[in-house]
DNA sequence: GGGGAGAGATGCCGC
DNA sequence: GCGGCATTTCTCCCC
């Protein structure tokens, strides 16, 4: 097992000169922070990366098992035959150690990357979906915006109905729930007794709603809306798609 | 560039042995399933897992940029001096292609591990804690049960209070928020409704609560009491609690 | 930094 | 499978 001793080194090289490092290994974990944990002898994958966060991943499961945010310090030492990893984020009061019995392999590089994700499909885009064709939401229609932190509350989007009630539209890319419906509700109170208006109307606009969410918002007089958040947006150019048919 | 080429056949044979892959590498990635999103190129992890599961991490940050959920299938050609990976979830319609143009390494292992995370100090320990000691919540309170899915909704903590008035009690190991004081008022109208109840109380317990939320509690008539997610928990002895401070 | 809300949320448990 | 809800949620955006 003397192998272990040379990884102190390796790993402390690997973090001066920025590098990320894995670590495939056969180890213990304790975490203790905001909440505290153990997790028993097995092959695990930690992952240091460049800004010194580092995650735990067992071999099945797409989360971490255990993780450190940012900013953590990191101390890996070679004792009576087996390494201790030692971190540290002392600003956030968290601490997490592990036993590594084995090291199946060690592996550093300094990573490069520039680039930051585009998504589209979320709930924005659905809320601007709805903004730009808001005979979707109902016929007659007017939005009057959309994304607003007003003092009322974050609202995806309001306008007036073709009667001219004050219409609040909260939308939602998943199935809505009890927690979509009080959400609408508490934005349809607040702008009802800020505004002094008896009536403002309240819509829901999702895929589907589950039953008891269903009933809960008719209960409360709302209308539930089908809708789909949208997709293929301008920047997925005919190049660009190919590569997921080719 | 012609490196490149060996790597489909080293994938594949990992992949039949069951093994996890880490490969680091320069590379494009594209989505599509219940979103769409392009990321441009960079260098990155990517992690195969013995589930099939994969997660695409960039160098900062403790979340993927990108995944693919358990039992996806891959396929890495080499076409043109670049490394094509196709992954395809059929059964959840999601896709993502990455376009490789190095690989700094590629490593696999088949990792084995049988352990359980244990953790402590959530919201059930949480409400555990107030269960087995209720003069926490209140002088006079008497427990009648905890994280009970009733046809009420599922209530973490409930009982009488000195002056024998049905209370339920919500537990928030974070800081009390719009949402728990609206999941609380539903509980509390649901009782009342269902059984007939005309005063039911609600008790919203929290490290803290924000500066609205508390309006809104106090506007219902609900009350704030001030708990911490329970820590040191029996499994946690002596021998285990050192390595933390070694 | 607190507050509010979304997330390709994920994961867990119960029906 | 759906439903309801917690999460060491995390991340973003606004005030």
């Amino acid at each position: 097992m003397e192998y272990l001793e040379k990884y102190p080194g390796l790993f402390e090289h690997a973090l001066n000169k920025n590098e990320s490092i894995i670590l495939c290994c056969k180890c213990e974990v304790w975490y203790s922070g905001r909440a505290e944990s153990y997790l028993g002898i097995g092959d695990r994958f930690l992952l240091i990366k460049a800004d010194r966060s580092m995650i735990v991943h067992q071999p099945t499961g797409s989360n971490p098992i255990n993780y450190m945010k940012q900013d953590t310090h990191y101390n890996l030492t070679y004792d009576g035959g087996v390494l201790f990893l030692n971190c540290r984020n002392l600003a956030n009061k968290e601490f997490l150690d592990a036993k590594i019995e084995q090291i199946h392999f060690f592996e550093s590089y300094k990573l490069e990357d520039r680039s930051n994700l585009q998504l589209s499909g979320n709930e924005r885009d659905m809320a601007d979906m709805l903004y730009n064709n808001p005979s979707l939401v109902e016929e007659g229609f007017k939005p009057l915006g959309r994304e607003e932190h007003t003092k009322y509350g974050f609202i995806d989007l309001f306008g007036y109905d073709r009667n001219g009630n004050l219409t609040v539209v909260e939308c939602k890319r998943y199935t809505g729930d009890f927690k979509a419906v009080s959400q609408l509700k508490r934005y349809v109170e607040k702008i009802k007794s800020s505004k002094g208006i008896q009536k403002v109307r309240g819509i829901l606009a999702c895929p589907r709603m589950s039953t008891n969410a269903k009933a809960m918002l008719e209960e409360y007089g709302f209308k539930f809306i089908a809708a789909n958040p949208p997709k293929q947006k301008e920047r997925f150019n005919a190049d660009q798609k190919t590569l997921h048919h080719f």
